[in-house]
DNA sequence: GACAGGCACGAACGTTCGTGCTATTCTTGG
DNA sequence: CCAAGAATAGCACGAACGTTCGTGCCTGTC
């Protein structure tokens, strides 16, 4: 009950990055085993199935995201700092990986194939958008934005600027990326915490 | 040399479909076949590999795409305007594919896998985030947008909008998907047609 | 020293993949 | 209307896929 631990980790770590940049559903047990030194059947001993394998490595994923992205975050002050961090770590979570961001990498394979994997893509992924639009709440309370803001029109904003850094850096291989995504921040966190003059309202 | 160029129109029509679902490393000759009342065989004789498949599936809906999405828009006045259509010609785009917008789908396969079909891919999507840059450009020099406004950040953050609009409705299932991108869009165009008096810089 | 369990292995399964060849059928220009 | 050529089908291949099976290590317990 000891090993058997140990080989997972290291399996999941092996997988995790194959699996962004193959995806989800490219990443196969036998060029797993061929990157973990292991025979196919030993490593496929461990999981059962190909969906189980998936369901391990987007657990290990999330655990990962936790520590590098959401924990550090943690320590800074609420509001705007806070936000900053946030996105800081995750545009080095999104660098750090050989292919990226692996959710979104399995986003794509999955948003039209149900089933658990699917499931659990889905539930992580909100989770992170909930926590961004609870932390713009927070940016709110502190008085870094606007006290009537839209904090989820504002997750979605932000979120839509982290895909835009993704595809701009890995397919385009624009340099000016991290450039563009930092303008886009201040920009939105500019607007954000604006004085609140304008007529316009997000609903309709 | 009549007949031919009819069948492949038919059969590209469909794997654009397919593709937008599984991806254009997801397609296959066997299923495609299948789909398009053909034998794998005989389809796979009119492209004779799977690259040139995957090219012509892209060219393909590169035409569809000019059809759809460009032309109709050129219609409508230089600036605002003109960019409030490109935005909902394209998610009428998005929405339109079984598996929504096919060229996103075929990026996340191809944005670590080098070869004529990813350069081909890179070249479309270039020119795309171009005419958003021209587009702004253009708005400016009509008078909607601020003279001095920086086109290609305009560009960043508009294709951005547009990747989390297709996430959010895709992935996540959201109802509201639809409202927050338009919320975004306004948000936007405000931004950039406001009378310039921020001390803000795209520059670092 | 026999026994049990966890772990890993190699071989093989049925299927699907991309890709060739060889016929056969269909279309079309003279 | 017929020959030429294009379009399609049939069949086979080697490789890779997920999965199953039987077996052999180790390591610790009675």
């Amino acid at each position: 009950m000891e090993k058997g631990d140990k080989t997972r980790a290291d399996i999941e770590m092996i997988a995790m990055e194959m699996a962004s940049v193959v995806g989800l559903e490219g990443l196969s047990f036998g060029e797993l085993a061929a990157e973990a030194d292991m025979s196919k059947s030993g490593l496929f001993a461990h999981y059962r199935s190909k969906e189980k394998l998936q369901l391990a490595v987007l657990e290990h994923a999330r655990e990962r995201f936790h520590i590098e992205v959401i924990s550090p975050a943690l320590t800074k002050k609420r509001g705007i700092p806070r936000i900053r961090a946030l996105v800081a770590n995750w545009v080095k979570w999104e660098d750090g990986a050989a292919g990226g961001c692996v959710f979104l990498a399995a986003s794509i394979d999955f948003d039209d194939r149900p089933g658990m994997t699917r499931d659990y893509l889905w539930k992580t992924q909100q989770e992170w958008i909930d926590f961004l639009a609870r932390s713009s709440r927070l940016a709110a309370e502190v008085g870094d934005f606007n006290f009537n803001a839209d904090h989820e029109q504002f997750a979605y904003e932000l979120f839509s600027l982290m895909l835009g850094y993704a595809h701009y850096k890995r397919l385009l291989g624009d340099k000016k990326a991290g450039q563009r995504q930092k303008a886009a921040l201040e920009r939105l966190l500019t607007q954000y915490s604006r004085e609140t003059k304008e007529k316009d309202n997000a609903s309709q």
